[in-house]
DNA sequence: CTACAATCTCAACCTCACTTGAAGTCAAGG
DNA sequence: CCTTGACTTCAAGTGAGGTTGAGATTGTAG
C-alpha cells in the first residue's frame, strides 16, 4: 500500500497552515501538488516536511521569497537530506542572531535612556544628535538597520 | 527672539523622516502642526522630540498605533518629562525583550535541529510532531506566537 | 442517486507604514 | 514681477503575506 496522497485539507490540518496559504505557497512556487482528474490537489507526504521548513523559516523571520530560494535548491519530490537541512538551518540561525543583536541594541539603548537625562537630547544614543549637528544626510536611521536577509 | 518654527522640510532633514511620513503621522494624530496663512505647516521645535520618540518606538518594533496611544498620554505642546519617557521606554523595553526571547527560542531550536537528526520528524521541537499525532487543533503555531504589543 | 462537505479559480480585499503622482499654491531671491 | 523650489491635498500604489467571497465543480457517505 503506497502512502495515500493527502488532500489540501489534510495537509492544512497536519501542518497548521490554512488551505488558502497552501495555495498561495504553490502559486509562489514553494510547494507543488499533483492533481486528480477533477483538478483537486493531491499532495505527497513529503510536502509536510517542506511546509515545516517554510514554517521554520517564517518563525525565523525569513521572507517567503528567500525561503523559496532556499527550497529551490532542495530535492523536489523527496525530503531534504540532513546535510541540506543543516546548511539551511545554519544560515537561518545566523540571520536570527543578527536580528537578535539588533533588538538587543535597541533594548540597551532604551535602557540607557531611562537614566540618561535624555531630555537634553545631548549625548543619547537612541535620540542621536542629528537635531544639533544637522550634518549632511538624514540621521536617526541607524537605529532601524535593514533586516539582513540571505537572498 | 522666540525659536523660529520649522518647516516640514526642516523637520524632515533634522529628524531623518520623509515629509510624506510626517504628513502621514499628522494624519494619524501622532504629531501636530500650526499653519501659515498660506496653509503650510509650521512645527514647534518640540515636534522633533516627538518624532524622535516615534523613531525609538519604531526601532523597538512597536506598531504606530500603539506609539500614537502612548504619545496621546504625553503633553501635546511640550516635551515629555523624564518620568513620562521612563514609563514609555520601560514598557517598550519589555516588549523588545519579549521579542528577543521569542527569537532566541527560534535560534535555539534551529541550533538543536542541526544535530537532531530532524529528518525523522520524531522529537524535534522545531518541527513539532503534529504530523504524527494529528491531535485536535492545528500545530506548529507555537513557534510564531503573537507579537506582544501594548495597546 | 442525492446530499453535502470539500475543493476549485479568480478577483478583490486586508493590514502596515508609507510613497508616488497629479494638479495646484506658496515663499523667497533676483 | 517672475521664476524656482518647497509646499499643499487627495487618490492611488507598494509589498509582504496572506484571507475572503462568489460561483462552479468534485468527492464521498448514506
Amino acid at each position: 500500500m503506497a502512502a495515500a496522497p493527502l488532500t489540501i485539507g489534510q495537509v492544512a490540518q497536519r501542518s497548521g497552515v490554512a488551505p488558502s496559504a497552501l495555495r498561495f505557497y504553490e502559486n509562489e512556487g514553494l510547494i507543488h501538488a499533483q492533481r486528480t482528474d477533477g483538478n483537486q490537489r493531491r499532495y505527497e507526504r513529503s510536502v509536510l516536511r517542506r511546509v515545516a521548513v517554510i514554517q521554520a523559516g517564517r518563525a525565523a523571520g525569513i521572507p517567503l521569497a528567500a525561503i523559496g530560494a532556499a527550497l529551490a535548491l532542495l530535492p523536489a519530490g523527496k525530503p531534504p537530506s540532513k546535510r541540506d537541512w543543516e546548511r539551511l538551518s545554519r544560515a537561518w540561525r545566523s540571520d536570527v542572531e543578527a536580528r537578535i543583536a539588533l533588538l538587543e541594541r535597541v533594548r540597551d539603548d532604551l535602557g540607557s535612556c531611562i537614566g540618561c537625562g535624555c531630555l537634553s537630547l545631548q549625548s543619547c544614543r537612541l535620540f542621536n544628535p542629528v537635531d544639533r549637528a544637522a550634518k549632511a544626510g538624514p540621521g536617526a536611521r541607524f537605529l532601524l538597520g535593514d533586516t539582513p536577509v540571505q537572498g
